[in-house]
DNA sequence: AATATTTTTTAGTCAAGACTAAAAATTTAT
DNA sequence: ATAAATTTTTAGTCTTGACTAAAAAATATT
């Protein structure tokens, strides 16, 4: 069955709000990132059930079917992958390629986007460090933790970031925060939780938990 | 001001008709084109004339004005610059890549395109041999004629297509005429003016007038 | 020049996807 | 446990861009 732009949204907001919760997704939290009204996703997510992409009960929040997150996913594929090729290949910096991404995600060829995927030389992340699932929608199990999650003292890559808005990004690209950084965790203010962290082997730098909380990593 | 995909569409088919006619162009001729019906053709070009992108008065067929044409001189740079990533990137075959393209060139990102130019060394055609308007919308002056106009025993190059329906490339691949081959008539069949032409120097293929016609070349 | 044909426009609908305001259900607080 | 606050849904509209059927204008034919 075909998906309009507008389906395809909402399916794919409803799977990245899947993904940092198990509970059912409430309608305002959805109505917050298609940046509409609650009652326009009321709607939507009537519609959505009505063609079996999604379990909708009213009042009960909703979640993402077999078949929902089938196509979900191959959304998030192709939005991932073109966020490679921006970056990669076009020169953007990982704060500018998420709105261009959003309308090239929508692109409809599957052959485009398998040949896509060779030519970028099957990238298992996005320039953020996210998974990018593959031809059968099987995402690749990365493990990553969160750096506020971190003890004392232990090393660790940074190998992505669990939000990708322009200005969190712009933020961690001046205090040199990229991927691949070693970081130690020098100490942890238990007033706030902010942290004081060496970045390559230099000087500290500081971060305010919320922040740590939004940094993905891998032990080193 | 923002224009819609359905505008965009419009502008772009009122520009492919015009450059082959010095005349104002008919509802219904759009009509064929955008897939749509001469009544709804009716109501757009009415939009279109309030927000002073076409000339149109009722009856009278319609004319692009200079914002308008600028519009669409955008529409199809991005559409050529796709196609010639399509196929030089993407290793699709040139009767592969209109529909893929019909959904890029919606893309919104006056950085995407001017990146991608670069990206493919500023190509000054499309996989048809079709031109490609530069970042001021000046479009290079090609000079090609058409093979159905040639002389007998006059050699010349296959610069291009006048029309980029699959069947019709598939057509020409079949013929081996591609982009580049060096043809010379060699005879001009007065009953239905079809044409014998060598091919690369190899044995002669038949082609009818409808054909020749929509094959663009110039001279060797 | 009058009639027939074709093209274009008007008038009235429809579906998708958004909105606001008000009602209903759920959750939180007293 | 009831009242207050919040969330969600319903009901009714709006805009965009399509449609059909009928009317009007332009063009072609005799």
């Amino acid at each position: 069955m075909a998906t309009s732009f507008a389906e395809e949204n909402y399916l794919k907001i409803i799977y990245r709000l899947s993904e940092s919760t198990l509970e059912d997704i409430s309608t305002n939290a959805v109505a917050e990132l298609t940046q509409t009204k609650a009652a326009s996703v009321t709607d939507m997510l009537r519609k959505l059930a009505e063609k079996g992409w999604v379990n909708y009960q009213k009042y009960q929040g909703v979640r993402l079917t077999e078949e929902g997150e089938k196509i979900a996913l191959s959304i998030v594929r192709k939005h991932r992958l073109w966020e490679v090729f921006l970056v990669e290949k076009m020169g953007f910096n990982w704060d500018e390629v998420h709105e261009i991404a959003e309308q090239l995600e929508h692109i409809e060829s599957e052959a485009l986007i398998n040949k896509l995927d060779e030519f970028l030389d099957f990238p298992k992340t996005d320039p953020h460090g996210d998974p990018i699932p593959n031809k059968e929608g099987i995402l690749p199990e990365l493990g990553y933790m969160h750096l506020s999650d971190l003890k004392e003292n232990k090393a660790c890559v940074l190998m992505g970031v669990a939000k990708d808005s322009a200005v969190f990004l712009q933020l961690l690209t001046r205090l040199h925060l990229s991927l691949g950084a070693k970081l130690i965790v020098k100490e942890i203010n238990p007033f706030d939780r902010s942290i004081s962290v060496s970045i390559n082997e230099s000087g500290p730098v500081f971060i305010s938990h919320e922040v740590a909380k939004n940094i993905l990593i891998k032990m080193a």
